[in-house]
DNA sequence: AATTATTTTTAGACTTGTCTAAATATTTAT
DNA sequence: ATAAATATTTAGACAAGTCTAAAAATAATT
């Protein structure tokens, strides 16, 4: 519905991705500080910012009441998204990157102008649908699906289940998942869960380990 | 030997490039005004950037005399050029493109900033010795082939030799390449050659063609 | 060698994105 | 509901990189 391609600068990209990220996980609208701090900048730059995205019909904006993207800002972001993710999971598929390794450079990748490239490199990556820290890859038209954050937690003695993603990606998390073998896609097996602590044993390719609260609220599954 | 990576622009890391190539070609010391054209820029922007990179001791300038790199610039702009060209083998072999869609892209991977990208890329593309145009690819340590520069026009009937790459690389010649199936490291036998006009009639994937002079002279082969 | 012509540099202005400090709105608390 | 605290916006300055127009240096011509 857009007239013409308008291009923006890897900035007015990285402002864009930030507040989709603030909506997404808020609802509300979206404010100046919230946007200032994610980006570890000034108030005062966002403030001028967001006006120019403004003017380019990016965000709705209202001196004072926080902003919003518009359809068309939210289209972008969602591209931007669908980058990182795709480039995320290239690092971590096929050049062995870990989890923890391969924000920072999809950050700078994700900024690639091609209209091709990456439904190329989705294909030859063979169209994944989550990106290693098991967040959904929008589609080429933007649809995204939202997975129903289900944590391992939540899951019951006997159950089966496939870990498609953790909420916390702190590095020292990620980490600890590697050593401890739990991957994307791993499948693990609830054998008993512990009242006192909420700890849980569980199975994972043959082999029994224990997994504490903690850990579990922070892994998100789906049952088999 | 440098005491600290010192950050580049993505505009800074342009000149260099820009620079490295016009002295390779001509081997003097690179003129303002060449510059400017190569970067399509004008001369007062080029004058205000040597001043700069000089500052930073990645070229040496005196006023009016032109420019020249720096040890440590060339290590530089062959670092870009490395980059520059595995991207392009990434491109062609892994994600279908063609020869003469490549550059652009490649121009904006090569400023992809990691100390480790590269090099799982090149391990993954399992160490190329040339990109699709036949340009060999810096390795680690900056240390660079440069091929001797053989065209297809000098060899004799009976021989056999490699294709390793093109002189021009005008998007015109490299889809005339495509149509006749002729890419890197097709192997060549010529058959015969006309004296009129030169042209040859080369064997390839057990088919033969005709070939003009003005092909076989922008072709670079290797002799077998 | 003196005069053109060309190349290169400087000076000043503009754009994008940033910042600090001050002014203005809004929210919270009393 | 008024004062205090907080959030947001404006104003003005700065850095990077670009440009035009004018000045200075070099090269070419006669």
């Amino acid at each position: 519905m857009h007239l013409m391609e308008l291009k923006l600068s890897q900035t007015e990209e990285n402002y864009i991705k930030a507040i989709y990220s603030i909506e997404v996980h808020t609802g509300k609208s979206v404010s100046t500080n919230k946007i200032a701090e994610k980006l570890k900048t000034k108030a005062s730059s966002v403030s001028d910012m967001i006006k120019k995205l403004s003017d380019k019909k990016l965000v709705y904006y209202k001196k004072y009441q926080g902003t919003k993207l518009t359809s068309e800002g939210k289209s972008i972001a969602v591209k931007i998204v669908r980058k990182h993710r795709i480039w995320e999971v290239f690092l971590v598929n096929n050049l062995d990157y870990t989890w923890d390794e391969v924000h920072d450079l999809a950050e700078q990748l994700e900024h690639i102008k091609s209209n091709t490239l990456i439904n190329k490199l989705e294909a030859y990556l063979n169209f994944p649908t989550h990106d290693p820290h098991g967040d959904p890859i929008p589609d080429k038209d933007g649809n995204i699906e939202h997975h129903k954050n289900i944590m391992l937690s939540s899951a019951k003695v006997g159950e089966n289940c496939t870990v498609i993603g953790v909420k916390d990606s702190s590095s020292s998390f990620l980490k600890f998942l590697d050593n401890t073998k739990i991957k994307l896609g791993s499948q693990l097996k609830i054998i008993s869960i512990e009242e006192f602590d909420n700890s849980m044993i569980i199975e994972n390719n043959n082999s029994q380990k224990s997994i504490s609260h903690q850990i579990s609220k922070n892994l998100f599954v789906k049952k088999l």
